[in-house]
DNA sequence: GTCTATACCACGATAGAC
DNA sequence: GTCTATCGTGGTATAGAC
């Protein structure tokens, strides 16, 4: 099909880690065989060996490639609001979810491609994810409970930690299955757009972060 | 190993069911098999198929055995609270967690088997796992949304869906990946025990719930 | 009915030719 | 750098033994 169009000037290497993300994204990772992604990328079979090593390797290389930006501006916002002063809950779970929704956006296609993908990952108990996560997660999750602790003077470290593992879980499963509510609704529930989901996830998850707290100040 | 033993005096597709249920939790469902389930469980390699038909029918076995009776004690509880009327948000997390944390304390063995197991399948974008969920969920999914309602006045029946939804996710990713705590937190956070992350949860959950009611109330 | 042996095709990986 | 050939292993289907 895609035999030999090359569309842009991507070389073989970046061509697959588009169509594999594509493919994993919609079908899971281990429905999706390297021979899929290699013929619809125009390359060999052997090709995804060859730069990457194995499949697992690339399903890391096609994770990481979205990962890192978006732990890397988790982090950036935290430090503007560090120095703004400014510790409001509210910010801190946006911190925490716009960084997803804006990778999301910035998707070549309309569709759920990088929310499935994440999702994918997070239930992924297998190794070649969770290395990477366990990797690249530390960091961030130290910021994020020390910026709760902060906000939140009445919840302990590990309360903390265990807010942001339910705040996380909360956002991955309704970003990947907000589509099947019509559904598990039995049609009772419209669809929600992402600005609205976006907003329900804040409000909800807030309060969860604060529960406890004194409800005196805003 | 287990070649001849017979245990207990179960029948071959019993034990089938018992070992994938043990294989699929603890590698997940397209890591482990076939063949590793029939050696294991004693039977040829064709008895998965001679009972089950195929390999997704076996995962879909496995994984109904438990969500059936949670969902039906889940259903149970609801009614014992309606008939009581009380209807206080806490006992509505209640409702839907502990029977989760009850299947899991039945299992035989004291690991998170059916932590795993569950997790494994809620992100499992697989139409194997999805067409189960869809067809036992939309009645819990209704009956939690309308006593949710009817608890929080001011969320509409969109919201508590959505809420559900990030109930849910909360819930199973926290059970699943809760011993991760350590190693993500850099030893700073201990691992909780069942009875804290259950209390968390809730605290946690029924928050977010009733996030924008007045506090007026208890 | 219950179970076994076995054959089939698709998969990931790799060695070696070009 | 790219491709072909091949190997071991996977799920599945079936014929037939008990």
């Amino acid at each position: 099909m895609s035999a030999i169009v090359n569309e842009a000037p991507t070389d073989t290497r970046e061509r697959l880690l588009d169509v594999a993300e594509r493919l994993f994204a919609e079908h899971g990772f281990d429905a999706v065989s390297l021979r899929a992604i290699t013929t619809d990328a125009g390359a060999n079979l052997a090709a995804v060996n060859y730069y990457f090593g194995s499949k697992e390797a690339l399903i890391e290389a096609v994770v990481a490639r979205h990962v890192e930006p978006v732990n890397r501006k988790r982090i950036e916002i935290l430090d503007g609001i560090r120095q703004g002063g400014q510790c409001d809950v509210r910010s801190i779970v946006i911190a925490f979810i716009d960084p997803v929704l804006e990778a999301a956006a910035r998707g070549i296609d309309g569709d759920n491609r990088f929310f499935k993908l994440m999702s994918r990952c997070m239930a992924a108990r297998d190794e070649r994810v969770s290395r990477l996560v366990m990797r690249q997660f530390p960091e961030v999750v130290a910021r994020f409970v020390e910026i709760i602790c902060a906000s939140c003077p009445s919840v302990s470290s590990n309360t903390a930690h265990l807010r942001l593992m339910f705040m996380a879980g909360a956002m991955a499963h309704s970003l990947f299955h907000h589509d099947k509510l019509a559904i598990l609704s039995q049609g009772r529930c419209e669809l929600p757009s992402f600005e609205v989901l976006r907003e329900e996830m804040v409000i909800f998850l807030a309060a969860g972060l604060t529960a406890g707290e004194m409800e005196a100040g805003k």
